[in-house]
DNA sequence: GTGGTTTTCGGTAACGTTCTCGCTACTTTA
DNA sequence: TAAAGTAGCGAGAACGTTACCGAAAACCAC
């Protein structure tokens, strides 16, 4: 289906001037006389000029878009995030593409496989759980396409990286649980492939350790994000014979799962069984008792990765940086005795 | 910064064969000989060949791009119906481009005014809040690009729409309360531009009259979507004489805001105050007491609004369709007595 | 006036791909 | 064996824009 709009020509031609006058006229008033400039311009508005983008992308090799590479967009974390981006990316007149890979990785090396080099001007990226070849990135990287990662980032990859204070954020967690007077405290964990899921893990473990308490493997379980995965992670840790007084997931989600395994056991939370979970999802303060958390700076990761990569985009050498944004404890009612 | 890639000349150089050929070889097999097209998909393979979609779109004036224009995304609504358009487009080949209005008419128009015709084979929109001008919408079929409105459509534009079915499911939801002993029922309702408002709105008032229940215009509160606007409602509400005795929310976020301030005001909510919403937000089934809502099939709305875009866009003159997809009830303990 | 700048503009190639047409060489048909 | 058909390939234009370079026109100083 082929169709045709209004070009630089039909305006040449209406005007009795040259395609590259006008062309020179619509962009910097560069090597133009205002006052064709402005019969150019005035002419343009009159016919509804549209620039052609794909011709512009092809003879300038860039085509003002970016990627944005997620492993989902139905939760409160990544669309806040990409709200931020969106943000940035409009301001500076980029348009978003943007790819989801419901965690998995052989999507997301279908996606990065199918790019067109020519089809984006930079790419930010949150890696998918088992992802473990990066070489893509590194390609883009190569081809002169810059990658930013954010929250799940692939340390082998040097470039830039956003993220939150995991460790801290999990330590202050763990830390305020001891506080409060719980003992024995278990991590729901995350996938063990990702590297936040690390960090929140060691965060932990120091906490814990740097309060004299023992680490106990049957109390840290690793697996998915979901809430039904919290509520199963109780339900194992309910088999054991000495089961723990406090729980510190990896994300709000979870956090939940788990509180509502624990509702159906019958048991108090706060009083019996402190929860901490982290994200500051809105659930957590919707669900009964209010859930303690450790609040990321979902928004301003997404500001701030979008602008690096500009920076990235523009800037020839524009050095990697990585920054971690802080994580604040917010306590709620699950954490009360 | 212009970046050099491998293209169909460097095969064809290195093939000593033309350009048509590799061009013919890496599309369909027409007119090309089975050897010589193993041996151009092997040297792309070898050269790690990215086709330039700027110059395909160019010489096709297609881009392969659907342009997603939604009020927002941090919400369970929106990203699931992307999330349901995004599987569609990916299976089909497409890229998407999302843009969010954050319920400003001033950005909505702004992004269609700023909307290049060539960077777009077609376009998704929910339309924000107050958005009065259609004319744009119409610009972009009349160029022949189709437009496909979903959940908040533009009732005077031609072209086809995807949508709940909201006057049933309000019907429904209203009768459902009825039928549990309410009588004094109030509508916390959307902005009252909207179509979806006043279709709600409508089963809400059928409802009530059918039931030979009055409609009180103190009662119906038009104001947004969000949890605070169904926290005010409530508080200004309760400023009246005669109290309603159950509350039907235009969403899930309202009436969660609604359900905060009656606790708040320690109503007991389902025993004196009835609550219901729409959507079947997961928070719906978090928060205590758990809200009875109407189910909206998100994730079908964007599947089929992007099938329809396909149609539209590959067919000629494929008929506009209106589809309305059944909305569910479902009970749960805000309304049980 | 003369020579030299500066301002303003036009011609042309290029970007990477597809498309249309035409040519050659081989195969089939009568 | 001649005519007709077909398979396979190449040349060149086209898509809409920008980039580069040179030329004309206007201005300026002496």
């Amino acid at each position: 289906m082929r169709r045709h709009y209004i070009t630089i020509k039909d305006i040449a031609r209406e005007l009795a001037i040259s395609v590259s006058t006008v062309s020179r006229a619509l962009r910097d008033a560069y090597d133009v006389n205002p006052k064709t400039r402005e019969k150019v311009l005035a002419k343009a508005m009159e016919l509804n000029y549209k620039p052609n983008f794909n011709a512009i992308g092809l003879v300038q090799s860039q085509s003002h878009h970016i990627g944005v590479l997620m492993p989902a967009i139905t939760n409160y974390y990544f669309s806040t995030v990409f709200t931020g981006i969106e943000q940035v990316a409009n301001a500076n007149g980029y348009s978003l593409i943007v790819f989801i890979t419901n965690d998995s990785a052989e999507r997301e090396q279908a996606i990065l496989q199918d790019l067109s080099l020519s089809s984006l001007d930079g790419l930010l990226v949150s890696v998918s759980s088992q992802a473990d070849s990066y070489a893509h990135f590194e390609e883009l990287i190569r081809n002169g396409i810059p990658v930013v990662f954010f929250d799940r980032v692939a340390d082998a990859v040097l470039t830039s990286k956003v993220m939150q204070d995991d460790y801290h954020g999990a330590y202050e967690a763990t830390q305020h649980l001891i506080d409060q007077g719980y003992r024995r405290i278990a991590h729901l964990a995350g996938p063990a492939g990702l590297t936040f899921t690390l960090k929140r893990r060691k965060g932990y473990e120091d906490a814990l350790t740097n309060n004299g308490l023992p680490v106990r493997s049957a109390w840290v379980i690793h697996s998915g994000f979901s809430q039904e995965c919290g509520f199963e992670d109780v339900a194992r840790l309910w088999t054991l014979a000495e089961k723990p007084d406090a729980l510190f997931a990896v994300n709000d989600r979870k956090a939940i799962g788990a509180m509502l395994a624990l509702k159906e056991r019958k048991v108090q939370i706060g009083k019996e069984v402190g929860v901490i979970g982290f994200t500051n999802d809105p659930m957590s303060q919707i669900i009964s008792p209010t859930l303690t958390t450790v609040a990321e700076p979902a928004f301003e990761i997404g500001k701030l990765s979008c602008e690096l990569l500009m920076k990235h985009m523009t800037r020839k050498n524009f050095e990697a940086q990585e920054v971690i944004l802080p994580a604040r404890l917010i306590v709620r009612e699950s954490t009360r005795r």
